[in-house]
DNA sequence: GAGTGGTCTAGACCACGGT
DNA sequence: CCGTGGTCTAGACCACTCG
């Protein structure tokens, strides 16, 4: 009769451990501060690795803390506000402050992609590979698909790829009257090669911003673009300087 | 010398076991299909549980598998495209057809939500609770944080809480000239009541959407919104009609 | 070479859904 | 009740960074 209501739902011993870090984090941490290494706290805090581990992944996802092998866990700063939106930064105009053309060719997309582009399967387009720069920091790898018939006047190149080549493409594309439409965010997981660009191991979350553009008359190119999740917060509004995060205090 | 290319990068055992699973999910197996156990699995690739777990997590995460526990693992269905922008279907109005009032109390709101809000710390707010559902399934969790000083008009509520109260708060928004800004999208983790509302464990991964809603004159409310990241493609065009996703075939 | 996080193993037990 | 996925353990070895 006298259980005074001991545990009702015993809480997962990694999401009880989450908790307490973070909260250890936002009053006794500051940020880019060297977390103790994972065998020690295991030991502080009495548990396997594998559960601490756990733990530490949840808070890495959340963006609170940054894992480096070879070197340690510090605590992240808070995530940076890029702006994806509605129809600013993301255009597909050569080199402006935020995107670098890195390379390009003329190669088949992916299945996936021919079929939104309305394109025979195996029809070769321009992928033009482009990547994103923030305070220092790759946020993020994009692969922008341009049909052929988009940019039929594309000088022929001396240089079958490179980041001359993409931004020839990218020129031609100007010539457009483009609208982006459509575009959607969804949860997905980095390719080897986006990341290598972005600095993280493979099967690193990522934001997939998908944009299509297009003209009055067809769908003229389609762009994806992959952005580091743990450190990116994207913004649609007119600016994202109004602040949500703010380390308690 | 003779050296020919052996293995000269040695891929995770996980994400090779990813890559083979997918393959296998595009060729061998239809929406809605259960997969074998996971202890069978593990036994068929010559794995540990854990390791295959890993390359099962990394699949859900990408919205292509669904595991229930007691149940199993089934091959998901395409994510769902929601619409959450520009001003559409978020929109702060009592019940549409996509949202759900559910409760709603005063109560002080998290300090960074009362930053953002600018007010001063541990000021009451009203605090409405919504949840959307798309296809039969619950895809999100809101919380609307609303200053009093928003809906002077709010009647005395005979009903301290619950739906009645969170659409009368609702209907008093909408005598306001609304308009929604710096929307933004990062990766979160669901705490325990939103994940229980979204029929997942704790720390799932969601996309947080958060919506200032401004009036001419100041921040008149602060929206909240996680949706379960293993189902939903979020979309900001006019339309979420043009699919990218298509399971190869 | 020393120290870090990343991968992997082989087991155990628990919580939940259906029967 | 049984079978499922979820949690947890105690170890081992590997890949990487840096002094």
């Amino acid at each position: 009769m006298g259980t005074t209501q001991l545990e009702t739902v015993p809480e997962p011993k990694y999401w009880h451990l989450r908790t307490v870090l973070s909260e250890a984090l936002d009053s006794e941490f500051t940020v880019g501060e060297v977390l103790p290494n994972e065998r020690e706290l295991a030991a502080r805090f009495g548990v396997a690795r594998a559960t601490l581990r756990q733990a530490l992944e949840q808070l890495e996802l959340e963006g609170r803390l940054h894992r480096r092998r070879g070197v340690g866990t510090t605590v992240a700063p808070p995530r940076v506000a890029v702006e994806v939106g509605p129809e600013g930064t993301a255009w597909p105009g050569p080199d402006d402050d935020t995107w670098q053309a890195t390379g390009s060719d003329l190669s088949a997309p992916p299945a996936a992609v021919a079929t939104a582009l309305a394109l025979p399967r195996g029809t070769a387009v321009h992928v033009v590979r482009r990547s994103r720069v923030s305070h220092g920091q790759p946020v993020a790898a994009e692969l922008l698909y341009v049909p052929e018939t988009s940019v039929p006047d594309l000088p022929a190149s001396d240089t079958p790829s490179g980041a001359a080549r993409a931004r020839a493409v990218l020129r031609e594309l100007q010539h457009l009257d483009l609208t982006a439409r459509n575009r959607s965010v969804e949860l997905g997981s980095a390719r080897a090669d986006d990341a290598k660009q972005l600095d993280r191991l493979p099967g690193a979350p990522v934001l997939v911003v998908t944009t299509h553009f297009t003209t009055p008359a067809r769908i003229a190119a389609l762009s994806v673009a992959t952005y580091r999740a743990d450190t990116c917060r994207l913004t649609f509004g007119e600016s994202g300087r109004v602040e949500i995060a703010e380390g308690v205090g």
